[in-house]
DNA sequence: TCTAATCGCAACCAGGAGGTTGCATAAATG
DNA sequence: CATTTATGCAACCTCCTGGTTGCGATTAGA
């Protein structure tokens, strides 16, 4: 795949995590286990329509799945496009690193 | 640093990077070399104007540095909030492999 | 069955994001 | 000095985001 592909897929999954209230879902649901709206609404300072539309982003982007069981809609973590968002990263610093450490070897020759 | 203060810090960081086009200029920043904003809007298919946007976005997020030379103005990247982003995304996926294995090793017992 | 809990959908709102255009300014160049 | 190059600032536009409220539907519990 190449950077561009990638890229055009990993933006969005920085994009969903570029929201605190988002950051802070993503936190609770790194236990791994399921949860519901209420139970995540609780504690979070707005409503829960406004916790649904952030899950319903996380969706979208692929970080959660839904679940509906009974009366509840059940979420849970997705981990393998924040493992690749974390690869990109790291792919990233080791191409500048390397390249930082071109220029300044460079320099001092 | 408690968790909530980081990604307190780390969210802007993540919403900068969740646009393709700073994606790209990103990249394009990675060799550790100075760009001026025409040199980076070459090949975009977007104004000039537009580029200008973008880098204020990825400055503020700390992303990347302007220094003023002649009538140009160079953009460097900036490595440390990366990494921190690509340190906390490191320490996320951590915490839920070692808890979804947790959750599986008392489903088996 | 009546009630409380949990949720979805739709409307609405203010503000910001992403993008453009027009114009003015400073610097390099012939 | 006239011109081109590179930029900054400001106004403007459209669309999305984050948030709310209101209401109806479904499920669980006493």
């Amino acid at each position: 795949m190449s950077n561009v592909t990638e890229a055009v897929g990993t933006a969005p999954v920085f994009a969903a995590l570029g929201d605190i209230t988002r950051l802070e879902l993503v936190a609770r649901l790194s236990d791994g286990k399921q949860h519901s709206i209420a139970q995540l609404t609780d504690g979070l300072d707005l409503t829960r329509q406004g916790v649904t539309k952030h899950l319903h982003v996380l969706q979208r982007a692929g970080l959660v799945s839904c679940e509906r069981v009974g009366r509840e809609s059940r979420f849970t973590i997705r981990p393998d496009p924040i493992a690749k968002a974390r690869d990109y990263l790291a792919r990233a610093s080791a191409q500048w690193d390397d390249a930082i450490e071109r220029l300044r070897a460079s320099v001092e020759e």
